[in-house]
DNA sequence: CCGAATCCGGCATGATACTG
DNA sequence: CAGTATCATGCCGGATTCGG
């Protein structure tokens, strides 16, 4: 069966083709954390289905923009990850997010939340003409899930995994992150509370704070 | 009715949620050249269908993305244009397409092919990081259309209009913008036998090249 | 428990015909 | 030219079931 395609000879209705059906973007959004495993993607995904991720992943497969990996043992588990060439839609997904950022309110009682969607929200708000002066490692920690921010110049990468020797240590829970991400908390006021803490460079935190448009 | 909702307090989600349906991001693309009627898009989106392309009109009116203008007389026809909001998503849409781009061979007889594709297309080769040197407006024809370059920065923004006193004025054909683009034709051999035709400040064709990804 | 196949109601899509 | 109305088709979402 012929997939159904714009056919078009253009670069945005190919790229269509391949990630612009229901979910395929979104699932690759939380790929963009790290390998995961088939269950991860479907509770990060809610309503999606189990046979309607099958699908997303095999075309995604397909597409090259995925690997599906076979771990080792003892872990004997597999998981999904980014291809490099699937790595290189970072920027535009983050430039969607950023586009989307601006419309996303407080959190309604309907709306999925996690740590993963603060983390990956936070590397959407990223402003790259404010980054070149916070270059460098940072670990971030909300509630029990461990992050790691790559800062290098105009480019961010926030992945799951824990950092080593980084720059700044940031400790959050998640109810604090929507709060300062929905502009209802002040960063000042979440440090002056305890709800959130820094510790490393001190001197780094204004220019961390600058490069995500919170002002301290 | 409540419209089908990803549910999800993030960025990407809600963008998808007003952006991410079948021909949504295509039609965005058809204004990124500027104002359009409503045949003008039905004849750039072949397939759409005129319910379909009213329905998605409407949405994107609705999510501020677009506004619906009547022309005043004598023209006294309705067009369709970005607002702000929607103009903000071209880098996104580029960034998209010059992804798409790589995935992109030569034409099958199958795709649909206008010069409005190859200016946009143009516009998707487009490396920001060797665009300071080519910094200006410039003249694009093919065939009979006419369309608008404007490199600021590290920003490109192509339009379908004409331009006064373009730095250099290029004139082509759809065959050979076809040719170049999938890189079955150097633009030295499109130069050498009159298919691509260059007037104005010859110093600045080198720049504009190499912006394009292109060697002479 | 993970990953995937199947069935099914309902909605989105796409083609055509039709109207102001 | 700018849409509306209609209808066949196929995709989506949910539940259930099955193999490893």
């Amino acid at each position: 069966m012929a997939k159904r395609s714009y056919n078009q000879y253009c670069g945005l209705a190919v790229a269509l083709d391949l990630l612009g059906e229901r979910w395929s973007l979104l699932l690759l959004r939380n790929l963009l954390l790290g390998p995961q495993r088939f269950k991860d993607l479907l509770d990060g995904l809610p309503g999606i289905g189990t046979g309607l991720l099958t699908d997303r992943l095999k075309q995604l497969e397909t597409a090259g923009v995925i690997t599906r990996v076979t771990l080792p043992p003892p872990a004997a588990s597999t998981v999904y990850q980014l291809t490099a060439d699937g790595e290189e839609l970072r920027p535009v997904l983050v430039g969607l997010a950023h586009w989307g950022l601006a419309r996303l309110g407080e959190p309604t009682d309907q709306q999925f939340i996690s740590p993963d969607l603060l983390a990956l929200g936070l590397q959407a708000r990223f402003d790259p003409d404010a980054a070149r002066a916070a270059n460098g490692v940072y670990a971030l920690h909300i509630g029990e899930h461990a992050y790691r921010v790559d800062i290098d110049g105009g480019n961010i990468r926030v992945r799951a995994t824990t950092s080593e020797s980084p720059r700044v240590s940031i400790v959050t829970d998640t109810s604090t992150l929507v709060g300062i991400n929905s502009g209802t908390l002040s960063l000042a006021d979440a440090l002056g509370a305890g709800k959130l803490t820094v510790t490393g460079e001190a001197e780094a935190v204004p220019a961390l704070a600058s490069v995500f448009g919170l002002s301290l």
